[in-house]
DNA sequence: AATTCGGGGCG
DNA sequence: CGCCCAGAATT
């Protein structure tokens, strides 16, 4: 067996060799620490990266931010997923600058009362930025941990996370969490993968449980196999004699919330026949259907039937009884937060429409 | 404790 | 197609 120590020191000695090098690693700032935290929150980091690259550009400080429109924030995070990340950093930065005097929570427990900032990223925050002494627990922790000590519970639970945090806190490096905390992550990204973890060329093969129990395979799973809900979407891409269109803003408390859309109504089931452009408040009789597309669109809990048309005028200027639709000119709309859904039908039909 | 919030990449 | 990703908020 290894003391704790060893396994520490272990682990840091092979993040000096392997440590990747990334935009964010050469910074004690803590604005910049908090904001790659929020970008990599169920998010990978060859994903992340070029977000970070623009968010840093654009807004290099919290002022910057704070300062911001919050539609401008969602263009940014456009393609990202999860919005309520993008929303909530942003009100946590009008946050620190109005309420907190411009000064960034120096602590774990003043970190972890912002918005959207949870328990590992307060703690990632706390001891990259601070050197403070809390371990990070992140999905790459919980898979290299569980294994290194047998763990077999589901992975998604309070109570395993509750285990592991309490295991991990007691390897922590106490003068330098920083470095630890990135080799703990750092090794289970790179060396401790999800499926084929390279256990050949592993450091603590010998002592690793799941390893000499044969048990790799069964580890980090979860405890329910996720039910997908099915919606079905009906788009129209409406376009007038000016060239004008319609689009409304998402403000339910669903998927793809403070984004824009092309009027949308939805049903319960499939429809055989498109909605007419009256049903989405638009009364126009000269208006032509074409482009109708359709896509089967996957999200983490839903499957999503998306149908679009384009109504089309080159005679009459558009009107609408709808309050939420709003006219603007078409080649105005990306400038405007769109679902990944909406970008992909528009992109499909650029060719055509030019 | 369970559910919901996206989108991309990989085997 | 199912799984996972530097998780958090809501119910």
């Amino acid at each position: 067996m290894l003391t704790d120590q060893e396994i520490s020191d272990r682990l840091i000695e092979w993040y000096a060799l392997h440590a990747r090098i990334l935009p964010w690693r050469n910074t004690k700032d803590p604005y910049l620490i908090w904001l790659s935290e929020i970008i990599l929150q169920q998010t990978s980091v060859v994903q992340g990266i070029p977000y970070y690259e623009r968010f840093v550009n654009r807004f290099p400080d919290i002022h910057s931010l704070a300062n911001a429109e919050e539609d401008e924030v969602l263009k940014l995070w456009q393609g990202l997923g999860y919005y309520s990340r993008a929303r909530n950093l942003h009100y946590s930065a009008q946050h620190i600058v109005e309420k907190l005097k411009g000064k960034f929570p120096n602590c774990y427990n003043k970190l972890i009362k912002l918005k959207g900032v949870g328990p590992y990223t307060a703690a990632a925050i706390a001891s990259f930025a601070y050197n403070e002494n809390v371990v990070v627990v992140d999905g790459n922790v919980k898979r290299f941990i569980s294994r290194l000590f047998g763990i077999y519970d589901a992975i998604d639970l309070p109570a395993t996370e509750k285990k592991i945090r309490s295991i991990s806190q007691a390897l922590i490096n106490k003068q330098e969490p920083f470095i630890f905390n990135q080799a703990l992550m750092e090794f289970g990204a790179l060396q401790c993968m999800p499926k084929s973890p390279i256990c050949i060329k592993c450091p603590f093969s010998k002592i690793c449980i799941a390893f000499n129990e044969q048990m790799i395979p069964l580890t980090a799973q979860k405890s329910k196999t996720i039910i997908k809900k099915e919606r079905f979407f009906y788009f129209a891409l409406f376009i007038d004699k000016n060239n004008e269109t319609f689009i409304q803003k998402r403000s339910a408390k669903d998927i793809w919330m403070g984004l824009y859309q092309l009027p949308l109504i939805e049903r319960s089931q499939n429809i055989s026949d498109f909605p007419m452009p009256s049903a989405f408040g638009v009364n126009n009789d000269q208006l032509v259907s074409k482009h109708l597309r359709s896509y089967k669109h996957l999200l983490t809990h839903q499957i999503i039937f998306a149908q679009f048309v384009c109504y089309e005028t080159k005679t009459k200027a558009l009107s609408s009884e709808n309050p939420g639709l709003f006219k603007i000119p078409l080649n105005h709309i990306e400038h405007y937060a769109l679902p990944r859904l909406i970008d992909l039908y528009l992109s499909d039909l650029s060719i055509t429409l030019l």
